[in-house]
DNA sequence: CGTAGTACATAGTAGAGCCAAGTAGCTTCC
DNA sequence: GGAAGCTACTTGGCTCTACTATGTACTACG
């Protein structure tokens, strides 16, 4: 009976839909990353919840280029790698101000109706 | 210029996804409803943040009757209208428990992420 | 009788996260 | 030196969800 499990796994992933570019420019926001490096951080902070797959990773960051909010460049590691740094853009801090609002604005009006004043879980 | 302002629509419709089954199981616990009942009190409550449009808020209350969270009813009321009320079932108490519990740490792991410990917005 | 509000249903669309598979370079170990 | 495994990025196809749009049907108002 893995249901249960498995609609809690769904959960959280519709949860993680909209987040993903938030938290991507929120990190890239303090410093230039590459995206496995981005990856490992934000599952580092996270304390291991969020894991990040490259199939939600690397279309993130091409959507966020493509938007204009971040800018990338290739870069050759020592070990031979090429890697592609990431950095946002002014207009990409903009909208990641913005973001942060809205998600306040998000948490503080589901806490609103999932937990009534007065109710503490 | 509108480019932004849609940017931030189709973020605040991302946020929601997930969050919608969460929102309705609260309310419905609290209370018998009907669809558009619900409609109504969740606007009222998120002071006009969330307003659920029919083709998000049906959906989403024949799933989580088909997955059996939430048990319906036809009734019909003094005008003569078809109204279809709905109550949490015990498994749909279960899982709003961990739906709860879990929107609680993907809060704290996306503050943890996106609002750095000293930095105040 | 047209408009508006109540109340529910659903087909079709868009978008995001994920799985899976592929490419490629480097290191480790037998 | 060959297999395995980690790093690093890419992409095609799938699923799920919110939304748009449309339809049905009843009531009330003018």
């Amino acid at each position: 009976m893995t249901t249960a499990i498995n609609g809690l796994d769904v959960y959280r992933r519709e949860l993680l839909k909209g987040s993903t570019e938030t938290l991507i420019l929120s990190l890239l926001a303090e410093q230039e990353m590459y995206g496995y490096q981005l990856a490992k951080e934000m599952e580092h902070r996270s304390g291991g919840y969020f894991h990040l797959k490259e199939g939600t990773l690397y279309p993130a960051l091409h959507r966020l280029e493509r938007d204009g909010l971040i800018e990338g460049r290739w870069e050759l590691s020592e070990t031979g790698q090429s890697r592609r740094y990431y950095r946002v853009s002014a207009h990409g801090m903009d909208r990641l101000d913005a973001m942060l609002a809205e998600w306040n604005t998000f948490a503080d009006a589901v806490n609103r109706i999932a937990r009534p004043v007065g109710v503490l879980v």
